[in-house]
DNA sequence: ACCTGAACACCGTTCAAGT
DNA sequence: ACCTGAACACCGTTCAAGT
């Protein structure tokens, strides 16, 4: 239920691959991976299953145009123009008092402008949780379309301007764009998670505390660090601890192959 | 076709938790995640579907079950006790000072042993690629599950012994974990990945020929980097630049944190 | 307690037919 | 060229019924 909000321009606009994509990224976020169905597409549309086949040759294909679609507007427009009212703005955070701090302006270092990409990034998986998987799809599966290549250019160029000798390349921007999938990627179906057995979490305060709360009951014989680190998880600041990571991978990459530590 | 391997002791064992665990894990090894379905396990088990559903709540936890399952005997047994010598040593990176060099005798330093932990999982991965995305699912949806903490103990112990500073336990092992399962996730797929409309790949050194051939016709004007690095793609050990991968970010860690450099 | 198997609701995809 | 919509094969899951 509730999945039925606009159903205004039935002919209006003629059917396309844009209004396609436009209407499957609405229907993921409104619902997850799940809630992108033929069915659902074919009633938002107002039309018949043949129509979208017409556009879009199977429904793996239909996923790659919507990532590649979401991807490239947020590499394009860099990091939180955010988008105004989508929610009860950020949980703020503790977090850093400057940080990176520029918005409007661009990064001036290397490292500013792989944080920008990254935020990016973050924040794109933030706002489309489903994103995380289908990234991580693109990435091992097909390598050779145009999303891998789009984010391993816009954080490659930087780590070439970090002077970081040609042999380690792709070594490096290999484990910046891990990190920061991975990374995200976790950090992103908390938001939406639904219930599972252990419960419903309505928010991610609540969930972030079942998660510590699970955490600190493990076998202290078998478990010391994880139990150690619970309570890490509770409090954290989710964009804070993303760049923190960041900053150490990046520190890592310096470390071995700048000029300069 | 080819699917039926192994139908002999019908009634000999009874029905259990574990023996549909084994055949889900034999099912996706065989066909991949597509490979895993009711009618294919029941048919292996020579049941109905309602004497799973006795055993195993849904599919969600069935995969569960079967990750959990992979993961815990990986992480039991440390790394390949497997297979010869793949390839040339390490690419000796400026990094540590004796490197780990150690086959059977179990790691000396903390930096060795997340070294092994992380080529097990790897292999792991390696052996079964359908594990990249379902470790994935399990990190972000499910961090109460045991695999979350499994994986989590097993490096944020070293981390621990690295003499990196308790508040920084969690980032530091995060950023570990999440570059160990993306790279060894990217590496997976690409083994067994099937067809798609650039063609067939029987063979990995085929598939990244593709890559690599398909970065290179990018547009010069906007994927110079892509461009630059697609021939470090094609020649590539999967295992080295793994492993030079993790020493990024091993050294990040003991860069920010260790009393010596 | 454990298993059977028919049945249900739903899914991606096809295709002859229309305009 | 673009769209319709019935139909197909298949899926996860349920449940009354058996032992």
């Amino acid at each position: 239920m509730a999945t039925r909000t606009r159903r205004s321009q039935r002919r209006t606009e003629a059917l396309s691959r844009e209004r396609i994509v436009e209407a499957a990224v609405e229907l993921l976020d409104a619902a997850g991976e799940s809630g992108l169905t033929f069915r659902a597409l074919t009633e938002r549309l107002a039309t018949g299953p043949g129509a979208i086949y017409w556009h879009v040759a199977n429904k793996d294909e239909l996923l790659g145009a919507v990532t590649e679609a979401v991807v490239a507007a947020t590499l394009a427009a860099g990091p939180a123009t955010s988008t105004a009212p989508s929610g009860p703005a950020r949980p703020a955070g503790p977090a850093g008092p400057s940080r990176s701090a520029g918005r409007g302006a661009s990064a001036d270092s290397p490292q500013d402008a792989i944080r920008a990409v990254a935020l990016g990034l973050f924040e794109a998986i933030e706002d489309h949780p489903w994103l995380a998987t289908q990234l991580a799809l693109q990435l091992s599966r097909n390598p050779w379309g145009s999303v891998t290549p789009r984010i391993f250019e816009s954080i490659g160029r930087q780590v070439r301007a970090l002077d970081v000798p040609e042999s380690s390349w792709f070594t490096a921007t290999s484990a910046l764009v891990h990190y920061v999938l991975g990374a995200a990627g976790q950090n992103a179906a908390n938001g939406a998670s639904a219930d599972t057995d252990t419960g419903t979490h309505t928010d991610r305060a609540e969930f972030l505390d079942t998660v510590s709360s699970a955490w600190e009951e493990l076998d202290p014989e078998d478990y010391p660090f994880t139990r150690a680190v619970a309570d890490q998880v509770r409090g954290h600041d989710d964009r804070e601890q993303f760049l923190s990571g960041l900053d150490l991978v990046l520190a890592g990459i310096t470390a071995l192959h700048s000029p300069r530590g």
